[in-house]
DNA sequence: CAGTGAGCGAGCTTCCGCTTGACTT
């Protein structure tokens, strides 16, 4: 039995570390936080100072045990758990469980898994700061409070009330995808017209050349456009000036989880929770480095490495050595930034996380080359019969630098329109040159409204406003998909015309062409749940909602964490207006539908309005207390409360729609609880994703019901008419099925399904019965 | 599996931040 017990967090980490340290160390992982806060009664005892109440959950207890075990058997327990807020709570954690007197047990900590800084770890131990642990404890009371007595709020105040949830970070990430979709439908598109020229002429050498200029500004007005390109009937153009600029690029630092969510998102279409899955394989088989950090920091180690590489592979001119400092205040640096682990394995020969590591591999080693240099030419043109003149510019790379390997792609929002006509390089060109005009063009420009959020670029803006950690900005981004806030899909764009004016051979033509515009790809909406929850947090709760709230209270944890604040006073200070908020709403508020009126019904005269009912959008047309019974009709999954118009709800009573008789009997479309489907002889046939079912015609449904009678055929490998017992194909192999449950067959039969006789069949079906699989197991309720 | 839409109210849900597997009909 060793003599030294170190606890760290992560295990892939323990076993490194082991090795490291040799035989007098055992290196053992917690698997992160051991103890958590009682679910019952908010886990928190309020009155008495908010004396948190902890209990090891379910899943820790074998951790717990085990490490206990190993703690009496050792002389001295080491704790190096990671080094920020979070882990040294942990380690008190460890300290309470393990019967470790705070005082005198030993803390290391290193942001980096090397030699030396472990060595030296060891060599300078220091204590646990109660101070921090006190800012965690903060941190971790204000969280649960914030979203166990807002949620039950929503609980009672919405007409949808199925799980609903609010949180500091989840209510947040939600109200900027529904404030920046209130953006884009208040946003008037305003058109300009932009003037580009074609030239031609010869260079010095008498070769053909030929470029395109841009015109001096963009015009408000058709009119004033044509009026430039009139001015410009008949002139002369010469080259007036040339002017030559040097310029440069710089790499993007390392990456952080949230850049390389980014990156992984904008370069290889990876959603942020695919990422951090590939990211934790590559971890787990020593590859990389930790992948949930917010650091940019590199190790000397690795820094030495990627030199060597740089040299040897690209030579001494391409390497510039960069230490990059975080911008993001709220970051923590426990850890690295995300990098190879060997910087010779240039890339993985797995093909699942293959493209991952090359992009973690090219950021890496991008961050410690040199510039990239440029040439940018800015060439000035004179027309001869006005005052105004056009430019064409050009850009030359003189040094590739780091563009050899790597260059960080942007988003949307972050490129400006003169950056899209990209530059490429201008020919040899000299002052008082003539040039032969080809055409000029007036070309109609509308303005974008910012784009909506991806899941990565809501990421980066929850980083910027220091909300959520690295760990949790996948999590957080499933969440309010799966609370049905917030939607991702696509959009079609829609067409627009747009005018052209053309100059060409001394006359102007107008024409006008069409674009596809607005269309988006996997993007983050807005549901009508989302929008009415947010509403009303923002109306109830502005303190909490404001995007700012993070901010501050990180500040009073940094305080607390500082020995300047009392961590109880701070809490007690926010609860007070907070839960005041609470009880008044919960007396006050009335229960939100989210109702807005359209307008009325032409024949009856009925109001119509648009709604949340209880199971989903909805329109409705009558009233309630009405003689007549209310119709009522859901809201298509792409329409919106906010934005559906008298047509389109009226569009939806089309429903059901017979479309004529198929074998005999009717065929019936309709919009169900799964989407639009076809309903034929008590059958139900989901209809395709391009079949709408206000349009489809019975031609289209007769294959589908051929195709679902075929699909079931094949599935099927087997049937005991009598006994109603089926041996079906399923995802996860063959499977038993006897009526409407299905059992699974042992593993030695899985490949000999087929030959199951029925009396085999009824066995297994009895023994799966008798022994029933585990299910996972619910939260275990505690009886007192 | 393809409904529904009022009101009352059992009994349920819920947070953020650390970490990995177990397991799927």
């Amino acid at each position: 039995m060793a003599k030294n017990l170190v606890i760290v967090e992560s295990p892939a980490k323990a076993k490194t570390i082991e090795k490291i340290l040799g035989n007098d160390f055992e290196v053992k992982s917690c698997f992160g936080h051991i103890r958590d806060l009682e679910k019952d009664d908010m886990g928190i005892d309020i009155p008495n100072n908010f004396k948190p109440k902890y209990i090891v959950p379910e899943d820790k207890e074998k951790v717990v045990k085990d490490l206990k075990k190993l703690a009496k058997e050792t002389d001295e327990v080491w704790l190096a758990t990671d080094e920020d807020r979070e882990g040294e709570a942990i380690s008190w954690h460890l300290c309470e469980v393990l019967g470790l007197d705070p005082v005198n047990t030993k803390r290391i900590v290193f942001h980096e898994i090397t030699k030396s800084a472990i060595e030296k770890a060891v060599r300078q131990p220091r204590l646990l700061d109660m101070n921090m642990v006190h800012a965690q404890q903060a941190r971790r009371i204000l969280d649960r409070i914030v979203g166990f007595e807002l949620s039950p709020v929503l609980w009672r105040k919405m007409s949808m009330r199925n799980s609903l949830s609010a949180g500091r970070v989840q209510s947040v990430a939600v109200r900027l995808i529904v404030e920046r979709e209130r953006e884009i439908n208040a946003f008037n598109s305003v058109s300009t017209f932009k003037v580009e020229a074609w030239f031609t002429g010869k260079d010095i050498s008498g070769k053909n050349i030929s470029f395109k200029a841009e015109g001096p500004t963009k015009f408000k007005t058709a009119e004033d456009a044509e009026k430039f390109l009139q001015q410009c009937v008949g002139a002369a153009y010469t080259v007036k000036d040339i002017q030559v600029k040097p310029g440069k690029k710089s790499p993007a630092a390392p990456f952080t989880t949230s850049t390389l969510q980014q990156e992984a998102s904008r370069k290889l279409g990876y959603s942020v929770s695919k990422t951090m899955l590939l990211a934790q394989k590559l971890y787990e088989s020593g590859k990389i480095t930790y992948m949930r950090t917010d650091s940019v920091n590199l190790s000397d180690t690795a820094l030495a490495n990627i030199q060597k590489e740089i040299n040897t592979s690209f030579g001494e001119k391409y390497h510039q050595h960069r230490k990059f400092k975080n911008k993001n205040e709220s970051a923590q640096e426990a850890h690295e930034a995300i990098r190879p682990t060997y910087m010779e394995n240039h890339t993985d020969d797995d093909s699942d996380t293959k493209r991952l590591y090359d992009l973690i591999w090219k950021r890496t080693i991008a961050s410690q080359m040199s510039d990239a240099e440029l040439e940018k030419t800015i060439a000035k043109i004179d027309i001869s019969t006005n005052h105004e003149e056009l430019t064409a510019s050009g850009e030359v790379l003189k040094f590739d630098g780091f563009l050899k390997v790597y260059l960080e792609s942007r988003d949307e929002e972050d490129v400006t329109e003169e950056e899209e006509d990209q530059e490429g390089s201008l020919p040899p060109l000299t002052v008082k040159q003539a040039l032969d005009l080809k055409e000029m063009k007036a070309t109609e420009r509308f303005s974008r409204p910012a784009p909506r959020y991806t899941e990565a670029s809501l990421v980066k803006k929850l980083e910027e406003l220091g909300i959520g950690r690295p760990s949790t900005y996948a999590p957080t981004i499933t969440t309010i998909q799966k609370r049905n806030y917030v939607e991702k899909r696509d959009k079609e764009g829609v067409k627009r015309e747009y005018r052209i004016l053309l100059l060409k051979d001394n006359q102007i033509s107008k024409n006008t062409d069409s674009e596809n515009t607005g269309a988006e790809k996997s993007k983050l909406f807005p549901t009508d749940l989302g929008m009415i929850v947010t509403d009303f947090l923002n109306q109830y709760f502005d303190s909490v909602m404001d995007y700012g709230f993070t901010a501050k209270i990180e500040e009073e944890f940094d305080e607390i964490a500082g020995g300047k604040q009392v961590w109880n006073k701070m809490l007690n200070n926010f609860y007070q207006p907070f839960h005041k908020a609470v009880q008044d709403t919960l007396e006050n508020a009335e229960r939100v539908k989210g109702e807005r009126l359209l307008g009325e019904d032409k024949e009856s005269g009925k109001p119509i309005v648009a709604r949340m009912g209880r199971y989903g959008p909805m329109i409705q047309i009558g009233k309630a207390e009405d003689e007549e019974k209310p119709r009522f009709a859901k809201l298509k999954a792409t329409q919106s409360i906010e934005t559906i118009t008298m047509e389109e709800a009226m569009e939806l009573f089309k429903l059901p729609r017979t479309l004529g008789q198929f074998e005999g009997s009717d065929v019936v479309v309709n919009i169900g609880r799964f989407g639009p489907y076809a309903q034929h002889d008590k059958q139900f046939y989901s209809l395709k994703k391009e079949m709408d079912p206000y349009t489809v015609e019975l031609d289209e449904v007769g294959p589908l019901i051929a195709e679902k009678r075929t699909a079931k055929s094949e599935r099927t490998i087997k049937v005991f008419e009598k006994e109603k017992i089926q041996i079906l194909k399923g995802p996860y192999g063959p499977y038993i099925k006897q009526g409407l449950r299905n059992f699974k067959i042992p593993k030695e039969k899985i490949d000999t399904a087929a030959d199951l006789t029925v009396e085999e069949a009824k066995a297994i079906i009895e023994d799966v019965k008798a022994n029933p699989p585990k299910k996972k197991a619910p939260a275990k309720k505690k009886k007192a």
